[in-house]
DNA sequence: CTATGGATCGGCT
DNA sequence: GCCGATCCATAGT
């Protein structure tokens, strides 16, 4: 007789990040379902957009050279902490993907949202259309994070998780430079990485939507 | 529809 | 004080 078995989701674990570079990981973190369980209710949708972030060596990360104080210092902990930071009255979240002291990680910058929308347009009253959760800010506000308090915590325990077994495939992965970052040369221009087609990616043109599909293999 | 500039605020120096 | 891994309103195609 078989063990009857009980659907969980699995939340994404440690082996995740093992032995992959985190441009790697940043592709493949395209289609997973990325949930916060709040006070309110549970959250969250699909990751259609993601930015690498490669540490000490990259000039546009937070710990370039180094630099390690306070507010930074989630990004150099182990692969799964959660890194929350302040930027111009908005928060965003990466999450970190190396190992201890090695002080990369991914901002995760869009959602295709999928559950607790009426709470999460609650949070975001601003506009009806795709404006929900497309840039690292608005999906944080979606969320109704507005504190540090998650901060250093690990994907695999924390109430803000990555589903692994309930994910989308995109038909096609486009790469570009990373937002709003100021790079002297094109040695980032693959850095970012998002779902073609996808209206849920930040600055994604209205002309560039994939209507049938929204970008997902089917 | 796209490009640009101003607001904004937590955290470092 | 100063500075953004941003967002939004407004002006210009």
């Amino acid at each position: 007789m078989q063990m009857q078995t009980i659907k969980q989701p699995h939340v994404l674990t440690g082996d995740f990040f093992e032995n992959r570079s985190t441009l790697a990981i940043t592709a493949d973190l395209l289609g997973k379902l990325l949930i916060y369980d709040s006070p309110q209710g549970q959250s969250g949708g699909y990751i259609v957009e993601a930015e690498a972030y490669l540490g000490t060596a990259d000039p546009g990360a937070h710990a370039y050279q180094g630099r390690r104080v306070p507010s930074n210092e989630p990004l150099y902990g182990q692969p799964g902490t959660i890194y929350i930071y302040a930027i111009r009255g908005f928060y965003a979240f990466d999450v970190v993907t190396q190992s201890a002291g090695d002080p990369q990680g991914i901002l995760i910058r869009g959602l295709e949202p999928t559950i607790g929308l009426a709470q999460m347009q609650h949070n975001r009253p601003q506009q009806p259309d795709f404006n929900l959760t497309s840039g690292p800010g608005k999906l944080m506000q979606a969320f109704d994070i507005t504190d540090t308090k998650l901060n250093q915590q690990d994907f695999t325990t924390s109430p803000l998780k990555i589903i692994s077994d309930q994910a989308r495939t995109p038909a096609t992965i486009n790469y570009s430079e990373r937002i709003g970052v100021r790079t002297k040369s094109g040695w980032t221009d693959h850095y970012r990485a998002y779902v073609a087609g996808n209206p849920y990616v930040s600055k994604m043109r209205k002309r560039d939507y994939e209507q049938q599909h929204f970008g997902w293999r089917i």
